[in-house]
DNA sequence: ACAAAAGTGTTGCAAGTACACCCATGC
DNA sequence: GCATGGGTGTACTTGCAACACTTTTGT
């Protein structure tokens, strides 16, 4: 009954962030700089601080370069097999993190398209098919879709940005009565301006 | 950038176990046998082990008498405020199990319906309440329900454990169409015996 | 003129909800 | 005979899925 039966893991947040681009679900990967794994893509991630709550630890791992503001984020699960990092006894609570399409983000960090993912260095891979299952599984029943919309858009942006996560086409009809009968958006007054097409109305997330 | 500025908590699984009893949805408390919070009721928990699977430490914190052979059991959350042990910084990765009404448990901790917790020590009120919400949430749409019953039972035994869980009541013939709808029994040729009333079949849970 | 997105209703199907009576058994 | 649970069907409502055309604007 000796202390050194007792794990005293470290513990990473791995962030698991998506974000929509080009009409594709796509997520943050950054080339690891050091062994294990040196020179493989792996989630961002960052050791706990010692005073410091999970939820501030996703945030400052994905916005150590820029002021972010308000990123939605949400715990994923925990993932701890002992043999999951070679080096030592490593903990990893891994968080799901959504960016809006405005979001400025300049980290070191590359998107990759979730279906033309590279190797992925530890567990990496499974975290984020779990994070995958989870986006879509909510996307349905949730307002989560919402996080990719920059502040105003259009419903055709919207459902663009909901078929990309879904990697499936959406009947417009049916999908914009749904919007509206849930109540997830609001309307502006205003305009979209631009395009070989009619103005369309802008809308924000319900508040 | 030295390593005491990176937490290297101590590891708990805690577990919030449920089963149906007397009609009721009750969860395992034990009393805390030393400081802090001695006297307290808490969730039954342990120490995660230096190469123990999280999901082994669950089971091991629950059999640690009675070889309760498979439980069920899934991760629920982590909790990771920094003050949430008042000693030092303790993680604690949560466990929801439940089960079976014969499941022939005979730990030290006690049973208490959900519906008259007593207070509990560290946040572990809390976790019993996302454990709850998670359960209710999931009857309705996964095979969870079926964990509390015992090999062979009733419909309508099954059902009295789902009003259990919901605390509230069920509509007899929606409920049995439903149930054999999502095809979560198969009939045994077999029927119940006693009680004051016609014989019912015996159903088993879908392997 | 043509290409591109905006906007707009109806119909059918499936799933869920409400609701009542007779039967077998033990006491 | 009375209390207890077993077993059964129908009608209504609601949410989801399929489906096509006209309008505005830029090139």
């Amino acid at each position: 009954m000796f202390s050194y039966e007792f794990a005293r893991p470290a513990v990473t947040v791995d962030l698991v962030t998506f974000a929509v681009r080009d009409d594709a679900l796509t997520v943050l990967l950054i080339e690891r700089p050091e062994e294990p794994f040196k020179g493989t893509w792996t989630l961002p991630g960052g050791f706990v601080h010692d005073r410091e709550p999970l939820e501030a630890t996703a945030l400052r791992v994905l916005a150590s370069k820029a002021d972010l503001g308000e990123v939605f984020r949400e715990q994923l699960f925990t993932f701890g097999d002992p043999d999951r990092d070679p080096r030592d006894r490593v903990l990893s609570v891994a968080y799901l993190a959504a960016l809006a399409s405005d979001h400025g983000y300049d980290g070191p960090a590359t998107w990759f398209r979730v279906d033309e993912l590279p190797e992925l260095g530890f567990d990496h891979r499974k975290i984020v098919d779990v994070a995958v299952e989870r986006l879509r599984g909510k996307l349905s029943y949730t307002g989560i879709g919402l996080e990719f919309m920059p502040a105003e858009f259009t419903l055709g942006e919207l459902q663009k940005s909901w078929e990309a996560v879904l990697d499936k086409p959406l009947d417009k009809r049916n999908f914009r009565k749904s919007i509206v009968a849930r109540e997830l958006v609001v309307a502006t007054s205003r305009k979209s301006r631009g395009g070989a097409h009619p103005r369309a109305r802008l809308y924000r997330r319900r508040v």
